[in-house]
RNA sequence: CGCGGGGUGGAGCAGUCCGGUAGCUCGUCAGGCUCAUAACCUGAAGGCCGCAAGUUCAAAUCUUGCCCCCGCAACCA
């Protein structure tokens, strides 16, 4: 059967430097947008670029540059890294495109024709050196300096009046903010009275955003404006057609840093523009360096491009996949990387293709040798395989992806048992048919973890199908081809040698 | 009493809903194998499942109390 799978990353901020938390929420919508297009899935997979905002404007003025001219040249830091990283995203949006600031003006101009938009006095905490209103806590925490009180005239949307419904959509829909324990958080916020949304800047306080319609001397806010770009990049206003087709999206991809804004922000301007919400917004954890916070004041920062260069780009891909613990922060250090790079790839997995393909070379003329009668311990394989594509999918669908991947690494563990049990290299002396029938089916099992392993390595899977002559198979057991010659090759994914201290 | 999540062998997790030999990966130690990327396989050590009380024939799992850790408490992005 095949679904719609409409999958956003944020929009990340022009002004930071791509690092492994960025990497990671993109690699997760390519890896779950690789897969639903492997299951027949129609899947639309955007990410992008959110560019208004002071600190941008800020950055600008002090490179002597115009915000715009500042943004393009920052954009390619993140467009680079895509590429590098293997993303295979439809669309790339970026905030300061005509296409989306369009779509915001027309929606607030929309929303205050619908009267959920009201000029209002707001009377609050004003940082003058950070040049912005701040809340008590943050003043409170003494890290703002001159702080005074201001009274400024702004718009507001009126988000309080849709707090009801959006409390009773997140009962009836338990699987709208994920993992619970952030559905729950997010329960227990909308305890509390929600007040209504001030969704302007004076111009005269920051002139780097999307102009209000109806009063010029504003700019809306930034995430008024940014959140819409899972609505405008797919076609709202612009393209029935494409936005009936995507719209609601499947699942919006964002850290637990942003939660708020996208399930009460968010949620809230759709009730008011009259559109479904998404069906699922997925919360993951951090990447703390070792038991730290990644800060760039700590000088931890991990850069992947660093990675990449180092082990590869499936390998960072993998690693991030298998180490991030659904909805749970992560630990990141270059030890755990290589454990999990070793154990993973070049013992378990690149090394069971070695010592098969290393066989067939050596027994059976390097030719992939026929299935033969499955005995016991051939079915105990072949079953385990039958069931893994299911397993795998439900779970993928379900976002386990780091459990997905165990579930592969099982089926290649209890193969590399298999061996050992059968021992096809003395069998060979004796009995070379079964010699053979053991190594079919060895190498049917690659093949199909392989299948299933190209979401996440797309790389070096494809080198895999490519020798065994398995290029576009499928998850049925048995799709290998007895007589395929099998060439020699390097390994596939070479031992990380460490230094013993 | 603001709300929520969690405390399981050295590390990271599963098991808790539906009580009944505590499981997985990594690490450590010993052995085996020697087809293979010093890889692979087998075995062992190591846990009173945060603490205490209760229910029960039986509690990691249910009830109550306590201790500790973490997250959230919006309008910077």
């Amino acid at each position: 059967m095949s679904h719609k799978f409409y999958v956003t990353t944020p929009i990340y901020y022009v002004n930071d430097a791509p690092h492994i938390g960025h990497a990671y929420t993109t690699i997760l919508a390519d890896v779950l947008s690789r897969f639903h297009r492997a299951l027949g899935d129609d899947v639309f997979f955007l990410t992008g670029l959110d560019e208004h905002g002071q600190k941008v404007q800020q950055a600008a003025e002090k490179r002597g540059l115009s915000p715009k001219q500042h943004c393009d040249e920052l954009a390619p830091r993140f467009l680079d890294l895509w590429k590098k990283l293997g993303i295979s995203n439809d669309d790339f949006v970026r905030t300061t495109e005509a296409r989306h600031i369009r779509v915001v003006q027309d929606i607030l101009q929309k929303v205050y024709d619908n009267g959920d938009i009201y000029q209002h006095e707001y009377e609050g905490l004003y940082s003058v050196a950070e040049e912005r209103f701040i809340t008590e806590k943050e003043a409170e925490s003494g890290q703002f300096r001159e702080i005074k009180r201001l009274k400024e005239k702004n718009w507001f949307f009126r988000m309080g009046k849709y707090q009801e419904r959006l409390i009773r959509h997140i009962e009836d829909h338990p699987g709208f903010i994920r993992p619970e324990s952030r559905r729950n958080e997010m329960l227990g916020f909308l305890r509390q009275p929600l007040g209504d949304l001030c969704i302007s800047r004076p111009k005269s306080r920051l002139a780097w955003g999307i102009e209000i319609p109806f009063d010029r001397d504003y700019v809306t806010y930034v995430w008024f404006d940014a959140l819409i770009n899972y609505i405008s990049a797919p076609g709202y206003l612009a393209d029935d057609a494409k936005f009936r087709r995507w719209w609601p999206a499947t699942a919006h991809l964002i850290g637990k840093d942003i939660l708020t804004t996208h399930s009460v922000y968010w949620t809230t301007m759709l009730f008011s523009l009259g559109l479904p919400l998404p069906e699922c917004i997925f919360a993951h954890g951090w990447w703390l360096m070792g038991d730290s916070k990644m800060s760039k004041s700590l000088g931890n920062v991990v850069k992947p491009l660093d990675l990449i260069e180092q082990h590869g780009v499936d390998a960072v891909r993998y690693y991030l996949m298998a180490e991030m613990i659904l909805g749970a922060d992560a630990s990141f250090t270059p030890e755990n990387f290589i454990k999990r790079y070793n154990s993973d790839l070049a013992n378990d997995f690149g090394n069971l293709l070695n010592r098969v393909s290393g066989l067939i070379a050596k027994n059976h003329g390097g030719v992939i040798p026929p299935a033969g009668e499955a005995t016991a311990a051939e079915e105990e394989i072949a079953a385990a395989g039958r069931t893994l594509g299911a397993k795998v999918e439900a779970l993928v669908r379900d976002f386990k992806v780091d459990q997905a991947l165990n579930e592969i690494m099982n089926l290649i563990r209890a193969v590399n048992k298999y061996m050992e049990a059968q021992a096809p290299w003395k069998l060979a002396k004796t009995d070379l048919a079964a010699a053979g029938r053991v190594l079919y089916t060895a190498t049917e099992a690659l093949r199909l973890s392989a299948v299933l392993l190209s979401a996440v390595m797309p790389e070096k899977t494809a080198v895999v199908l490519d020798i065994l002559g398995a290029k576009g198979s499928g998850l049925q057991w048995g799709e290998l081809k007895a007589g395929t010659a099998l060439p020699t090759f390097p390994p596939l994914f070479p031992r990380i040698e460490v230094e013993k201290q």
